[in-house]
DNA sequence: GCATATAAGTCAATAACACTGACTTATTTT
DNA sequence: AAAATAAGTCAGTGTTATTGACTTATATGC
């Protein structure tokens, strides 16, 4: 037993993850990832709003002045869809836009007081769901968990995001 | 200065994370589930479905004879959304519905063998994306990746994932 | 200065995915 | 026999996303 037959998918590598360590992964980043978007849900209803608002408030009020195409680049879905997100955030005085004085076709965009409120209500709930992961796990998964969701991110966005390594801990 | 002034919001609990590292945390769950779902998007468009026909397929997959009302606790969908999914899927003969002798009125279900092709097509980028990350990030760094996970996990679902330390890897 | 490219915004039409609430049927439990 | 549970179904609705074409304003290359 054990032999390595090379019609039968043995190890081939015996640093290559198993399969059922893979589908643990999935498994835990659907479960962690539908626990922790939750959330927010609750308080977004409130206002009327959905999974989508959230997400442009949040990357406006982390990327103060982002223009409207940095943004689309960051969510990755069409001007379309932001467009209307984006309506109702302008029009309801949750973000403002300005135009770039060395570019005047670029909108650059910030929360308003009242956006950085409801950013901040948002992620409140959120926050504490993670400290509190972060707490159980310790420092050194905290580290781990960096390392590998780094690596699961498009080379291309990487650089949207910290190395892993450079303790913003310090 | 490092005064602690108790109208002022200093680190009160030195272990507590930091706010920059919480959104960190942030981010990283979103780029890196973002990039790790639009994985199987290109696959699921050529048999005209979505992200919810490849989750039922994938938990029926993982959990033969499976009943809907246990794939509805884990996806926490209506059993309407659940419906419209799982019709197509039973009707075009990727999942099939068993009477449970047990108790008549479950109805038990598992994959086809076609089902099971269209489940391994879709699961293999994922695995693959999954599997590069895993290597990059080193056997240490997965297991922290674990244990936070889990951790971020509603302490009611934690059941249906192995716990980090139940080594899988032997 | 003119052609081209870019940034933003808008139009119309469409689809996937989710929701609520009420209701039926079959079966099991009390 | 009554109540509870599992599954399935109905009608109506809303959010988030899509594609493709188009306009306006501004910037850049030649």
């Amino acid at each position: 037993m054990d032999e390595q037959v090379p019609w039968v998918q043995q190890q081939a590598d015996p640093l290559a993850p198993r399969d059922d360590d893979l589908r643990h992964a999935m498994e835990l980043l659907f479960f962690a990832y539908r626990d922790f978007t939750g959330e927010a849900d609750a308080v977004l209803a409130d206002y009327d709003m959905g999974r989508a608002h959230h997400r442009a408030v949040y990357f406006i009020g982390a990327n103060t002045g982002i223009s409207v195409s940095e943004l689309l680049a960051i969510l990755k879905i069409t001007k379309q869809s932001l467009n209307r997100v984006l309506s109702t955030l302008i029009d309801e005085g949750y973000v403002v836009q300005e135009t770039d004085d060395g570019d005047r076709r670029r909108r650059l965009m910030h929360l308003t007081p009242k956006g950085r409120d409801l950013e901040q209500l948002l992620t409140r709930r959120q926050s504490a769901h993670i400290a509190r992961a972060y707490r159980d796990a310790g420092p050194d998964a905290v580290e781990g968990f960096r390392r590998v969701l780094f690596g699961l991110i498009n080379e291309a966005d990487r650089h949207r995001v910290p190395p892993p390594g450079a303790a913003a801990h310090g």
